[in-house]
DNA sequence: AACTATTTATAAGA
DNA sequence: TTCTTATAAATAGTT
């Protein structure tokens, strides 16, 4: 349809090819408009030309992800499977993790210990003792630690508090003001109310006894998967 | 270009309609290839008509994927973004989960218990004294059991045994086999033997010793996330 | 589905 | 690129 009838193969020179190009793009984009109000169709094009140049046309109340979707449930052919398929199976892979930690967890926890053989359970009591003295250890170490800090803490304030005394004693022989101290020279006491934390000593003096009525430490939240 | 002009509207006669469409669509496709191969383009076209038949044409050497991958690269439009990020946030979640469960995993084996309160040691140490509890408990019902099944074994064996013997004496008093059972009296050495784990004896004599040189109760595969 | 009068698209040239 | 125009191609209405 034009002053010569060509040959349908690629036209050789880049600028010949590139008008018929451009012309032959609108021609098409013409067509499938009609065809779009002619006959009540959806129809999307995509092009791209030998020098890289997009173009596209969507008909109206055609979105272009759905009419994508649609297609992929006609032809059968996911077009994310690649994608979709290695992150399934990564969540997949993670879900299984998952399971198998909390699995140890509870089997830390003593539980579901039923399916474990003989070496198993040896194994696991034997980890268990080690970590509980690991633990211990650390808590130990937390204390005196603590402790250290606030015997230091209550003898600066006693020597304070004796100084204090001291000058005032010397400062003023006669004064009204008379400071009793015996009642509160209990050491211990003392270091007790300064700590705050007096279930600190209880514990102290039976480490090993469950603390019944105090914190208990707890499961990170199993909710998930 | 027929017999008469028409009017760019919507055909109603739905029959006119479908074969116009017919018509139409196979002069778009062949468009399309002509714009393919005079022009060295790539181009994708689906359409679905009013009935919802779909009908695809896409050049040669043009993988559909491809096409849609690079569209999205130009147009900047994710088509699956609300999908993709659903998963990244269920990945997202799923590692996070699985962080917080090797973190107990550490601080149940007594690592990591650096950055734990005084009162979180106390709970830790308390829940694991528990956990030992059971597992020992669970332990000792295993081998009295095991124990239990081999003692029931070695006794029905020996009982044959003495039967076999016994009849073997009344029926032929002069034989020249002499069956011995005093080097096999020894019933503790008799149930290792049977029970084929001697470990199990070792371990019952000392149960809170750690086994230094057997199995050891391995924490599961930390290598992902 | 085939025909064909007519419209439409476009190749080549400006 | 765009316009022009001769001509090829597409197709509306008919059979």
């Amino acid at each position: 349809m034009g002053r010569g009838k060509i040959e349908i193969k690629k036209i050789e020179n880049p600028t010949n090819r590139q008008v018929t190009y451009s012309k032959r793009r609108l021609g098409l984009m013409k067509k499938a408009k009609e065809l779009t109000v002619l006959c009540d169709a959806e129809v999307l094009i995509i092009m791209v030309s030998s020098t890289g140049k997009f173009a596209e046309y969507c008909s109206p109340s055609t979105e272009i992800k759905r009419m994508f979707d649609r297609y992929q449930q006609v032809s059968g052919v996911n077009l994310w499977s690649a994608q979709y398929e290695k992150m399934q199976n990564t969540l997949k892979h993670l879900q299984e993790i998952n399971h198998n930690l909390r699995k140890e967890i509870r089997q830390r926890m003593g539980e579901n210990t039923e399916g474990l053989a003989m070496e198993e359970l040896r194994g696991l009591e034997q980890s268990l003792d080690e970590s509980l003295k690991l633990v211990r250890n650390r808590k130990y170490h937390v204390i005196s630690t603590q402790t250290d800090t606030y015997k230091k803490k209550l003898k600066n304030s006693h020597e304070a508090y004796r100084n204090l005394l001291h000058e005032l004693e010397m400062r003023d022989e006669s004064s009204e003001y008379v400071y009793l101290s015996e009642g509160h020279n209990n050491y211990e006491e003392e270091l007790a109310l300064a700590n705050g934390a007096s279930h600190l000593f209880a514990f102290q003096l039976q480490p090993n006894q469950p603390n019944l009525h105090g914190f208990r430490f707890n499961s990170h939240d199993l909710s998930l998967a």
